[in-house]
DNA sequence: CAGAATCCAATATGATACTG
DNA sequence: CAGTATCATATTGGATTCTG
């Protein structure tokens, strides 16, 4: 899918052809606060397969959204971190984050 | 799942157990103007089959973000439209048009 | 009209083993 | 360590048919 040409008239369909699923999100969630090595991030995520965390990380590369950097050492180190434009989606995880807290805070009473 | 009880500890996560899909995000798009019948929703939407839109709907209904309305008619009819709850997710996709509208303008560049 | 039910195709994910 | 490759399974989605 060429994501230069043909977007969606709507901008909300728009922000989903690149971040529009759950891993999207828990990627970005946890590479806002900086740069992580694979493994780091593979547990700071929780539940993702190797296959789909690598199937993710290279998507969002395609799209601009994350860049990678290997290092040429033994054993390899590969660092993930958002691009400018990855880190121009905070607005969107903070609203997220925001609401999630209160949805919390009005369950536990 | 239960929603009351075992919430994530990230509220992000929290979220997305509540929209974490493609589908009631559209759902959600097309009902915060107001409320629709389900074959408006269907085809405000574009490509949904019947049976996923009946299936989000009841998912998010179940949810309490949501609530259907049916009215003994013949023919039937049935209104959707967002809860208190349902409305409060506004913030959150106000941020994705406002990303997706300012992705757009830099990519017309 | 709105939907339930069924069958089938496509996709996503998990588990495991192997490698530079 | 950070993958890739492969196989098996699970989930999702599409198309169609039927009904109150």
């Amino acid at each position: 899918m060429n994501i230069t040409n043909e977007l969606p008239a709507c901008p909300v369909e728009t922000t989903l052809m690149l971040i529009g699923d759950k891993w999207k999100v828990l990627i970005l969630r946890d590479l806002l606060p900086g740069t992580k090595r694979f493994g780091e991030l593979k547990k700071s995520i929780g539940n993702v397969s190797q296959k789909v965390l690598t199937a993710q990380l290279r998507d969002m590369e395609e799209k601009g959204l994350v860049s990678r950097e290997v290092f040429a050492e033994v054993p390899p180190r590969v660092e993930y971190s958002l691009t400018e434009l990855g880190q121009s989606l905070k607005p969107i995880l903070d609203a997220m984050s925001h609401w999630g807290e209160a949805y919390k805070a009005k369950k536990i009473v």
